[in-house]
DNA sequence: CGCTTTTGACCCGCGC
DNA sequence: GCGCGGGTCAAAAGCG
């Protein structure tokens, strides 16, 4: 069951940590991607249009709704003015979002304030003031509830066209027949996410000289496809972004168990780090493209860096299955801002170090090629850290679609799938009220939230341990890396090491 | 004998 | 243009 659950929280963490809470409190940029999200209800066509519609609840809610009562014009007036000045403000910097025009107006206090001395300035009598002022604070209360109800509202809907839009990013990659190329590193672009595309080229690879590798890894032949090249899609519909999924797991063991069958194919002494790095190439399949690299932290030689690339061309065992979930729902969540500019990247990524609690050690890496997000597991499960490394790529064009192995591989997966949803230990509607209740740190609350869980941190202490904690040579026969060389592990590595890195 | 690992060489991108 | 570093290849060696 830990198998299932991990990739679940992974996936709606980060979906909190990439998508909502950037688009809701940070700059404009993010702003805009919400708005986009909001008013375009035709981006999904099952998506429920209640549940998208653009809502103004300044329009359902305002004070205008009580104009009957003990408030005084003047009060209103002021109270829209001091409203269509937030809007003009908010207009003037480029900021569609209604929900921080509500935040921002929350305060009703002011209106509060501004009622009372415009009563006082009257000469009304003290007892006829108090009990306006009551009034008035009842009927801000009212106000407020109904606001907090429609911003409930607007956050549930949310969340679900967030989600939805999550299976549109899976489903999409299936259903494009266009291929992307990075007309600078046509090497780097040797994942495809249609696995007969995959299956393709893989078998193309088998007696290729390697100079012919870049041609059969995508390079070549997506270039006979001009039409569709990064460069002639807006950025708004470039698909997916190559990323890297790197995970720091903290292990005595020799080598990490992924539940994927590698083969080693080679070795590098790093730069700035002593550990030399292993480079391993799924043999599960013949031609599965997918490739990691596990090396040792040059800071915490207990910690192993793996990172995956690649996207498997056939199915996972269970126990690869929830690695690849998870690397892929990171990856998913990464790519989600794959169309924001460089910017973007760079300030969500500042966003979040500062805004995340776990994520405090979220850096931006120039020398990293893709974007990278780092799943840090060597704390405790309460403390369970995902980094965050938003890395613009060094080639702005080097996009294309994410193949996520749920998709490809066909098996019982998560991510994008209506299992999502049922997961049971967590919905994202039990986070609501957390939502709700201090929106000014929704992220913070959440992760919180999620990091206090008890179900959370068992099943991600088992999930790891059930990832790391398989002995070399102690598999059971459970275990698919039985049969694989790399993984009885990388003699030069004393201890285990492992990144994932996953695009 | 077949498979895997090792390891030096090669290719490529990037920065200077 | 050159050097550096990352990534990959492939022949040789090791192992069961």
């Amino acid at each position: 069951m830990p198998t299932l659950t991990i990739p679940i929280y992974f996936f709606f963490l980060f979906s909190l940590c990439i998508s909502i809470s950037p688009n809701t409190y940070m700059d404009n940029r993010h702003h805009h991607r919400e708005f986009t999200f909001l008013s375009s209800a035709h981006f999904l066509d099952h998506i429920d249009p209640p549940s998208i519609k653009e809502m103004d609840f300044f329009s359902t809610s305002s004070p205008r709704d009580h104009k009957n009562n003990t408030s005084s014009r003047d009060t209103n007036d002021d109270h829209y003015q001091n409203r269509d000045d937030q809007h003009d403000t908010h207009d003037r910097h480029g900021s569609p979002t209604r929900v921080i025009d509500h935040r921002v107006n929350t305060g009703l206090n002011l209106t509060c304030a501004s009622a009372g001395v415009t009563k006082a300035e009257n000469g009304e009598n003290p007892e006829t003031e108090l009990s306006s002022l009551e009034s008035e604070l009842l009927r801000l209360q009212e106000e407020n509830n109904k606001l907090r109800n429609v911003l409930d509202h607007i956050t549930k809907s949310y969340t679900q066209l967030q989600a939805q839009l999550f299976i549109a990013l899976q489903n999409l990659p299936q259903n494009m027949e266009t291929k992307i190329v990075d007309p600078g590193t046509s090497r780097k672009l040797d994942v495809v996410n249609d696995a007969s595309v995959s299956d393709e080229k893989t078998d193309q690879d088998v007696s290729v000289s390697r100079s012919n590798n870049a041609e059969s890894w995508g390079s070549s032949k997506l270039e006979e496809q001009p039409k569709t090249t990064a460069e002639q899609l807006p950025a708004d519909q470039i698909p997916l972004r190559k990323a890297r999924v790197s995970v720091r797991a903290r292990s005595e063991a020799p080598m990490i168990s992924d539940g994927c069958q590698w083969r080693k194919y080679g070795q590098k002494m790093a730069k700035g780090n002593p550990c030399p790095r292993a480079y391993y190439r799924c043999t599960m399949a013949v031609g599965c493209p997918v490739r990691k690299q596990v090396q040792r932290s040059a800071d915490d030689k207990t910690v192993l860096i793996t990172s995956y690339e690649g996207n498997h061309n056939h199915p996972l065992p269970p126990a690869a299955t929830a690695m690849a979930n998870t690397t892929s729902a990171a990856a998913a969540m990464l790519l989600s801002g794959s169309a924001a500019s460089k910017e973007s990247l760079t300030n969500s990524a500042g966003y979040y170090s500062s805004t995340i609690p776990y994520a405090s050690m979220a850096t931006l890496s120039a020398s990293a090629p893709f974007p990278t997000i780092t799943l840090d597991l060597t704390q405790n499960p309460n403390n369970a850290a995902m980094q965050l490394h938003r890395v613009p790529p060094g080639h702005g064009g080097a996009t294309f679609p994410l193949p996520l192995h749920a998709a490809a591989s066909g098996g019982p997966h998560l991510l994008g799938h209506p299992l999502f949803f049922q997961q049971k230990l967590l919905p994202p509607q039990a986070l609501m009220p957390l939502l709700q209740r201090q929106p000014s740190s929704m992220v913070e609350t959440v992760s919180a939230a999620i990091a206090s869980d008890p179900n959370f941190t068992a099943a991600l202490a088992a999930a790891i341990s059930s990832i790391i904690g398989v002995p070399r040579g102690g598999n059971d026969g459970n275990n698919n890396n039985s049969g694989s060389g790399a993984i009885p592990g990388s003699p030069q590595l004393p201890q285990s090491c492992t990144t994932f890195s996953t695009n």
